[in-house]
RNA sequence: GGGCGGUUAGCUCAGUUGGCUAGAGCGCGUCGUUGACAUCGACGAGGUCACAGGUUCAAGUCCUGUACCGCCCA
């Protein structure tokens, strides 16, 4: 029997030192590494979420990691060759505003490309003070964020492996390499054949700061200020003021877009206008009075402006009542330089005066419009009517919810622009379908995807007016007068992917055709960055590429992610594998929770309450923070505790200890046939069997808590006191060999249910003495303990006897504890209360709890146990040994 | 306004399909400790399981309602 010489280890556990060396031997053993030949059903896939690569890591995003690689490391010991990539998600505006505010640079079209660009010697030549930006080409722009991003992936993967993490970085992607742009690019091709994608010109929502269109997943509510303003309006009829209402709105300065009047039908208020036409202050434009079931007569004055465009409302009853289309705001954000009394749409009964009014706002921003707008609708010589000034009351302050872009500054806007749109309005029952076949962790996260499906209301807006991103692989023809021929898009075909149309020319022509009449112009847009992180079991299994691997990978086992992402990346993952391969992109969905911070609010770096990993990493170790992250439920928020790290840390220090003292133990090789090492084998058993079923069940949590439980308690402070003096008992051969092989069991078994949790303590301390008995070099190489495994111990005769053992030896111990003998005193005589059934349950292991109590013989009295106790340990003063 | 989750010891959280006396760690108190462990051990105190009803032989657990906290959506 090999065994360790207690001494030759060092005293303390050098966790930083130690980590290092286990994270080289880790990579050097592969045991991270997936065999890509092995068959589908031996696989185990995960799809890891790629990280949004725009500065650093927080303590939020090791929490959730930290859940997918105990899942990774667990299957693996489980038998399963387990695919575990990783990816970069290095797309879109995050990376953008990184590059602008890193560099102090802003891309604009047309702006020549400058190689070599050194962005000190050009800002120096331009004269830029410190918070002007440079101007710089698309390309230059580009080129910069690859920069940026490349040094963040560094740092990324620093921390990952810092943690520990069994990453397989052989399947490393990123989303904007060659791969992932071909995939999402061939998505595109797939998406248009099958007829799921169109382009539109319609008014759709629209950052004014970063000037693209978004989508309705990335839109939220703010709660903002506002005021209701009263405005007069007229009513005509033939050419004369008849009578006049008032409206109230929060947007006066968008009266000179206002296209139509609008009240519930059935307000008796306002029953008599409906067909008539009013005339709006200031501009005197004519609009439809029209009635919709929309108006929610409770609100303001009950009637309202309709404008193109103010809300999605707006947006709905310029399309059903077919109102003029008078946009008034630019992509800037601007008002347009636009004339009245000029052409269609633009009629008004005094030119003169409208174009006056309106010069006062043209190029301003909404809010200084606004400003300009109710000071003119002071003025009597702006009513409609002739009743005075237009403005009918002071401003009324108001609370209320308006919609921004959730990266964005400035509230949305409807703009109409063109865009590409895929088309899932139609398929939310199958995208419902999908949901239910699906295992979601925890059960009730299922409801969040389908709350937000059945609340869609826009189908998926896919283009992108930015830089950084994949391409929409499209072109135009141009007509004779130079005008794109949007009905005519010519798609690039698969070989030519991925493609940049700005630079590549599309089949049938020449490069020379491009912008002139008769040529082509390329499709400037880019993919919303979900269109490609959407793809990423695809991109993991290299859908259409020459060394494809759906058949071995995909569907995928399980998607780990944030909740927060539910309606984003989790949506879109769901509908491209609906839409492509007709099939669920994994079974599994699991969502970890958020990182509070101590005061339960969520961590964020505007509030300035968060803590980078680096920092508790140094102060705990990986083990010790892993622990704090595998005690949480999925799903659940956790506090970030300093508490629970140090508890980590007393875990990974227990386990050291613990193990160096169970192989230093040594004795002749034989069976376990003592009764209490039985019964512990026995009790052990049933913990791999709970312990195995909570991770079959996603329920780590669980997993760590009982094997945590069961190692302090039942293993620590029972069964090694228990067995002290019998390991190293001089006459009792085969008991003693009983005792560390049993001892020895129980910590190999242990230190497997803990490896996926503490992965560098288990194998230190595997390493001592179980690697070279089984011939794991790795405690990760190791097979999950099995029922089966321990079966091949004989079941003890009594089945309470681990239990009545540990009962009474807490018996002991409290006794002692009372009569303020110290634990390790010697006792001549030891008298144990107990009824017949505790007494003859301890029969069969009583002289484990007499070496252990120190007690030369131990006598039975009759007692009834209460509910407190099974045995009663009385101890006389006389009894007690006296210090030697 | 709709949906979801939570409310258990001073604190952070467990509590499987309803079932003996509601658990753990931290904190607190007392004691102990030079042959695994001071990053320690033992013992102890501490809870009307948010509240009100109901189902049941039996409810922290199931049902209904209420309150508060949080999240998602409108």
């Amino acid at each position: 029997m090999k065994s360790i010489e207690f001494g030759d280890l060092p005293k303390r556990f050098d966790i930083a030192e130690r980590e290092a060396f286990w994270r080289d031997r880790w990579s050097a053993l592969g045991v991270e590494k997936r065999d890509p030949e092995a068959p589908r059903e031996k696989t185990y896939v995960i799809d890891s979420p790629p990280p949004t690569v725009s500065g650093s890591l927080h303590i939020g995003h090791i929490f959730s990691y930290t859940h997918q690689d105990i899942l990774a490391r667990y299957k693996r010991m489980a038998g399963w060759n387990v695919a575990y990539p990783m990816g970069w998600d290095d797309n879109g505006l995050p990376t953008e505003r990184r590059v602008q505010n890193y560099f102090g640079v802003r891309a604009e079209p047309n702006v020549p490309y400058i190689e070599n660009l050194d962005v000190e010697i050009e800002r120096e030549r331009a004269g830029l003070k410190k918070d002007q930006s440079l101007v710089i080409s698309r390309q230059n722009f580009i080129e910069m964020c690859h920069v940026v991003t490349e040094m963040d992936e560094t740092v990324f993967k620093d921390t990952f492996n810092r943690m520990g993490y069994s990453i397989d970085w052989s399947d490393e992607y990123a989303t904007i390499d060659d791969k992932s742009r071909r995939i999402a690019q061939r998505s595109f091709l797939d998406l248009y054949e099958k007829g799921h994608v169109y382009q539109i010109e319609a008014p759709t929502m629209w950052d004014v700061d970063f000037q693209t269109a978004v989508a309705q997943a990335e839109v939220e509510d703010r709660d903002k200020g506002g005021a209701y303003h009263d405005i007069e309006f007229g009513v005509f009829e033939a050419d004369a003021p008849i009578e006049s209402f008032v409206i109230s709105t929060t947007r006066p300065e968008l009266l000179a877009a206002c296209v139509g009047i609008t009240a519930h039908p059935d307000d008796t208020r306002f029953k008599g206008l409906f067909g008539k036409h009013a005339v709006t202050p200031g501009f005197m434009v004519k609009v439809p009075i029209f009635p919709s079931t929309e108006a929610d007569p409770e609100k303001g004055t009950g009637i309202l402006m309709v404008c193109t465009f103010g809300d999605q409302t707006d947006v709905t009853w310029w399309r059903e009542q077919n109102l003029e289309l008078r946009q008034i705001l630019g992509r800037n954000g601007r008002i347009l330089d636009r004339t009245f009394g000029s052409d269609d749409g633009w009629a008004s009964e005094d030119p003169e005066r409208a174009n006056a009014n309106y010069r006062q706002i043209v190029g301003k921003r909404p809010p200084a419009a606004k400003s300009i707008m109710v000071d003119l609708l002071r003025d009597l010589e702006n009513s409609a009517t002739g009743n005075g000034a237009p403005l009918r009351d002071e401003p009324r302050p108001i609370q209320h919810p308006v919609r921004y872009y959730e990266k964005g500054d400035s509230p949305l806007e409807y703009l109409t622009t063109r865009q590409w749109f895929v088309r899932l309005l139609d398929k939310t029952d199958q995208m419902l379908e999908m949901g239910r076949k699906m295992t979601w962790h925890p059960e009730f996260m299922r409801k969040r995807f389908e709350n937000w499906t059945e609340n869609l209301n826009v189908d998926w807006c896919i283009s992108r007016q930015r830089y950084f991103g994949v391409p929409i692989p499209v072109w135009y023809p141009l007509d004779d007068q130079g005008e794109p021929q949007y009905d005519g898009a010519i798609v690039a075909t698969a070989e030519m992917l991925p493609v940049d149309p700005e630079s590549a020319t599309p089949p049938g022509y020449s490069p020379d055709q491009r912008g002139i009449p008769g040529g082509f112009v390329g499709e400037p847009d880019i993919f919303d960055t979900w269109f490609t992180s959407s793809l990423s079991p695809q991109t993991v299994a290299r859908w259409g590429e020459v060394d494809d691997q759906m058949k071995s990978m995909f569907p995928m086992d399980v998607r780990p992610q944030g909740h927060d992402i539910i309606r984003t990346w989790a949506f879109y993952t769901i509908a491209k594998a609906m839409l492509h391969q007709e099939s669920v992109p994994w079974h599994n969905v699991m969502l970890s929770g958020w990182v509070l911070d101590p005061d339960r609010k969520k961590m964020s770096k505007s509030k300035g309450n968060t803590v980078t990993p680096v920092e508790t990493l140094d102060a705990y170790g990986a083990d010790a923070v892993r622990y704090w992250s595998g005690s949480f439920r999925l799903g659940s928020d956790a506090a970030h505790d300093e508490a629970i790290f140090k508890i980590g840390g007393k875990l990974v220090t227990k386990i050291y200890n613990a193990g160096k003292f169970v192989l230093s133990q040594t004795a002749e090789d034989g069976p376990i046939v003592n009764e209490l090492d039985r019964a512990f084998i026995a009790e052990l058993k049933e913990l791999v069997r709970r312990v195995t079923r909570a991770f079959e069940n996603y329920e780590f949590s669980v997993a760590l808590q009982e094997t945590e439980k069961f190692f302090w308690g039942a293993f620590t402070d029972n069964y090694i006191e228990l067995l002290k003096r019998r390991s190293r008992s001089e006459d009792d051969i085969a008991g003693r060999a009983s005792a560390v092989a049993a001892l020895r069991l129980g910590l190999n078994v242990m230190l497997r249910l803990f490896a996926p949790f503490v992965p560098t303590i288990t194998d230190e301390a595997w390493s001592w003495v179980f690697a070279g008995e089984t011939g794991n070099q790795s405690i990760h190489l190791a097979s999950w303990p099995t029922v089966l495994e321990l079966d091949a111990v004989a079941p003890p005769a009594n089945a309470g006897s681990f239990q009545a053992a540990s009962d009474a030896i807490s018996a002991v111990r409290k006794a002692k504890s009372e009569s303020g003998v110290s634990l390790n005193r010697e006792l001549l005589r030891l008298e144990l209360e107990s009824d017949e059934q505790g007494e003859n349950e301890l029969r069969l292991v009583v002289d484990d709890v007499a070496a252990a109590g120190g007690a030369n013989t131990i006598v039975f009295t009759r007692g009834t146990p209460s509910a407190d106790w099974r045995y009663t340990a009385k101890i006389e003063p006389a009894e007690v040994e006296a210090k030697a």
